[in-house]
RNA sequence: AAGCAAACUGGUUCUAUCGCUGCAUUUGAUAUGGAGAGGAAAGUCCGGGCAACAUAGGGUAAUACGCUUCCUAACGGGAAGGCUAAUUUUAGGAUUAGACAGCAAGUGCCACAGAAAAUAUACCGCCUUUCGGGGUAAGGGUGAAAACGUGAGGUAAGAGCUCACGGAUUUAUAUGGUAACAUAUAUCUCGGUAAACCUCGUAUGUUGAAAGACCAAAUAGGUUGCAAGAUCAGAAAGCGACCCGUUUUCUACCUUCGGGUAAUUGCAAUGGGUAGGUUGAUUGAGUUUGCAUGUGAAUGCAAACCUAGAUAAAUGAUAGAAAUUCUUAUUUUAGAAUACAGAACCCGGCUUACAAGGUUUGCUUCUUU
RNA sequence: GCCUCCGUAGUUCAAUGGAUAGAAUGUUAGAUUCCGGUUCUGAUGAUGUAGGUUCGAUUCCUACCGGAGGUA
């Protein structure tokens, strides 16, 4: 576990490249809204061989914006903000020794500009917290 | 000069901070340096490279294409030319477009209207008559299209039946041209439709990088070989003196009567699957410049250069400055805009999208001479 | 990424190259009824867009636009 010196990377260790933890993602996971942003997640304890507490995937759907130039914008503008806001989940994370797997989907139909996005990423990542003790409370009982 | 249309050109730049993906050097982590979307990267409409599998040879089917010559790795692409049509021009000519082989191989279709839509079965009319009929496409105003057009001869009345002039067309010869084709002479013929079936000619084996190749480890299982003990009990026989141990045969099931099968564990070998990694994968029908050849597409030679390589998928965000244009304004200041659009194995085309500015051509209006 | 198919009234479907593009249902207006339902009568379409072939195109060809499915 090697963090804390360096806040605002985003590298490939943080991202959700295998298929197989997609699937579960996807399939085990919970999920909640904050608009314009639909999250998907998976706490799992921690895996020592990881260096990083939380792999984050980000989607644009199709549907929705036609064209690649606006897809591949908003997963920048969601990935830069998250880039920015994510310290405060990785602190949490370590306190609670857990590894998370994060789905992030845009659902809006418009496009947002990246200050309205940072706000909204700090909310979601408050909401994740509450969430994951709220569970945690439960397993307790 | 302004506006509009078409074609071509064009595709903003720099600095700082944080961050992403390769590369090079260094290293214990890592740090430093330098690189990082397009003319269409798009649509996936054609053609090729490359790979795997298939493959004697020929034919059929299916699909695509279709004037000529050339360019090209190849093409349904391009260049030059021919022909046809439209527009324009007094004319010469110019511009644009063309699936532009064959209906004189066969078959089909041609609504409505019209006598008739193709073997004219002649409705009216004309001529003739032995009143049964026969001849006749000159006139019918229908239709998108009416049996080559006009005139003369001819006839009972008529008819390319004959002649002259004219239009289209087949074949042959001559001249010019590499050829398509053009011109002339002779000859044959005279509804349209092949983006109707079809005929002729040419091309195509199938599947696509999620193709294919390679890699070590772990887990589970398959096959083969060796070994072990157990199920396992009974009978007979052999060996060792005997208990006992061991070997062989029989007893089970299937059978084509040759034989075959029989649970478990360990070790070794072997090939396959899952997920992952490496490769395929960026030095190539490469880019730029110059010279030469050619009407041109293009080709040849020389020099210089290396210019993204991701894989749930990088090329971003913020701040500042400059550039171009527009508005406010007219020293100036402030504000706005800077298109279409994002590589996914790689090339050659085609198609579609595209702001401001620039160039060329055409049209319209105004001004001056 | 590759391949295939389909676009017709608000909806579900027809239509051999012949045009006035039909049918059911829905919506709506009127009639019938004391009121409602049933029933009857009428109204309601740029054949996805743009070109081409043809005398004539929903149909044939080409290019775009949109949608659906398959493959892994």
């Amino acid at each position: 576990m090697v963090i804390a010196m360096k806040k605002y990377t985003f590298k490939k260790e943080e991202r959700l490249c295998s298929k197989r933890s997609i699937d579960d993602l996807f399939h085990n996971g919970s999920s909640f809204v904050v608009y314009p942003l639909r999250v998907v997640f998976l706490s799992r304890p921690t895996d020592p061989e990881q260096n990083f507490p939380a792999q984050v995937i980000t989607s644009v759907p199709k549907k929705r914006f036609k064209k690649a130039v606006d897809r591949n914008y908003l997963k920048r503008l969601m990935r830069e903000s998250y880039r920015l806001e994510k310290d405060k989940l990785y602190s949490f994370l370590q306190d609670h020794s857990l590894n998370l797997l994060l789905a992030i989907q845009y659902v809006s139909n418009d496009k947002l500009p990246l200050e309205a996005l940072k706000g909204k990423m700090e909310q979601l990542i408050g909401r994740i917290e509450n969430e994951i003790t709220k569970s945690d409370l439960g397993k307790g009982n």
